[in-house]
DNA sequence: GAATTGTGAGCGCTCACAATT
DNA sequence: GAATTGTGAGCGCTCACAATT
């Protein structure tokens, strides 16, 4: 491996401009007592020999790592993803190092928390809305300052920790009343995993607001997120007789469409579809999707508010401890109407 | 914020185990110096006061941060969004640990690097195929290992470093003879920005390739790899009288199917359509695109190994100086057949 | 004398405090 | 005496070497 010629360090700083070590560390840090004469001679010192702060140094001395960790699971998902990224850019915003770490088992999750522990983050997200990753970190040494992003707030008071999510039965209330207004009577549910809070929510939110609307339950047909399961789904959903139905994601939507349309069902002329999560793509598939829209950098930035709690000089910020453990931190998602749904009068089904 | 208590460092264990700091460092790092009596004493004492090493102490102390550098631009597409994971997930598997820094702008680009020299990051990579983005490089203070992913070898010689890039020339030839071998005569390109080298590349070929079999090159039609800009290029390509198209990525071609069939032009039967990418979602577009598929995790894994160049212990692994500055390691990717194209002789068009 | 174990210094910073103007 | 500047120790590790069995 090539390295790079050793960097200067602050006391090398300090022989050029002639001051000592502690001068120059409070020029770094911007520190107001220093006189100008001073400060300009170390800053002239410090481009001369082109010296940056070693931050791990810093830390170190510190005893603040002045870094956040990030546990993202799926991140070949979307949300996670977005999640992710807007918690990158918030935490840089606030000063924060982010340190990002995905994993896709529940091995890879447990050397994650280790390896968070061993960095010494100042605060820990874990992004996932996995249930059986969060169980998996029953028991483990977590960081004080954890929150988990996503997850269901029974998970997260297991855990003793907060939680931030999307309202996901709010969007699933909107998505299914949105049909229900179309007329449609009779609406089934392509559904997540179960043993994902979102997909639960959306199913159970689903059935409550048939049921609250007089309506009958159609029976459950399952996916795994991915378009292939929404394009497997098909005969189900042709099947199961309904003229509307709720999809659980954009990707298993659009795997769906593309399997009624090879039988010869088109959307929306004889069935209606809503998804959820609009995609950067949803807006051009064949029907344009009618979906959900959810938020994920917002969320990401929320999450790094409550982690940091910086009340002083964020008016909008609020403490983890009034999240509470499992606290309920939601973001309310809104329906997106476009060309996938339509009223059951002008329907053939 | 709220704050671990204090862990326990390496000394508290030593005492705890009776032996000295540097035994207690010896089983830490594996070392076979040790007798299994004091190991087994040390390993107690280590589960006893739940110690872990830490991270930061280490690495100031060993001289060498065992931390990669990753910078990222655009990371709302799919193809440095996958590079990023392959990358982050080959760094891991040999020990180090990543750091990405996502930027959207030069200015972000430029702190991006003074952040990780701060970090005394062991190796650097730059993930952006954006020639802007390099070009603001240029005298920046770059890592002697810094490797640049999906760049062009002009702008990485240019930055004295070398470069890994998926051959996109090849690419693009592959997408364009598939048209030609269809029988179309008149084929035209949905552009991605020039000063991209992906989409420089394409575009390039896609000339090269039709010259070279004696077809008339149409004009060209950009866009700006978003799905709106392909629904915004259908008039251009209607108006161009081609009976094919290859275009710049997956996002834009489902943009433009989208927009072509707005205008009651449908694919494959009026137009043929190739994209580039393979996105998840493109074997499920109305109809299953036609496309270019990349794989860039296998581009993350290989810059890795260039990047670290560990010859000894893997008989795969390439030094950076194999690679030269500017050098052209280069992936091939490879047509994916599916049902957005089709010959010519049963077309309307 | 070959194995194992221990000692002291130092990586590059910040801290608390002391010494200077 | 209030401002500025400097001194020494220490954060938690690994290094090179010395001391022990």
């Amino acid at each position: 491996m090539v390295t790079r010629g050793e960097a200067p360090s602050l006391r090398e700083v300090a022989t050029h401009a002639g001051v000592s070590h502690q001068t120059v560390s409070r020029v770094i840090n911007g520190s107001s007592k220093v006189t100008e004469a001073t400060r300009g001679r170390v800053r002239a010192a410090i481009d001369e020999l082109g010296y940056r702060p070693n931050s791990l140094a810093r830390a170190l001395a510190h005893g603040r790592s002045q870094r956040i960790g990030v546990l993202v699971g799926n991140s070949d998902q979307h949300g996670p993803v977005s999640t992710m990224q807007g918690l990158e850019r918030a935490a840089r915003h606030h000063g924060y190092a982010p340190t990002t770490y995905s994993f896709r088992t529940l091995e890879e999750l447990r050397s994650g928390v280790d390896f968070m522990l061993g960095q010494r983050v100042d605060g820990l997200a874990v992004i996932t809305p996995h249930d059986a990753a969060l169980a998996a970190l029953d028991g483990a040494d977590l960081p004080e300052a954890t929150l988990l992003v996503g997850a269901g707030p029974r998970a997260a008071s297991r855990l003793h920790r907060p939680s931030i999510q999307i309202d996901q039965a709010g969007g699933a209330r909107v998505a299914v009343e949105h049909l229900i207004d179309l007329g449609h009577e009779r609406i089934a549910h392509l559904a997540g995993p179960d043993d994902w809070y979102d997909g639960h929510e959306r199913r159970r939110q689903w059935e409550q607001t048939l049921t609250a609307a007089g309506l009958a339950v159609p029976p459950l047909i399952e996916g795994d997120w991915r378009p292939d399961s929404g394009h497997a789904a098909a005969d189900a959903v042709l099947s199961s007789g309904a003229t509307a139905v709720f999809v659980a994601n954009d990707q298993m939507a659009l795997g769906l469409v593309h399997g009624l349309a090879e039988r010869g069902a088109s959307v929306p002329a004889d069935i209606s579809v809503v998804g959820f999560d609009d995609l950067p793509e949803s807006a051009h598939f064949l029907p344009p999707l009618t979906t959900v829209h959810q938020d994920f950098s917002t969320l990401g930035e929320e999450a790094v508010r409550l982690l940091l709690g910086e009340t002083d000089d964020d008016p909008d910020g609020r403490k983890l401890e009034e999240a509470g453990e499992g606290g309920g931190v939601r973001l309310r998602p809104w329906l997106v109407h476009r060309e996938s749904t339509r009223p059951l009068t002008a329907a053939a089904g």
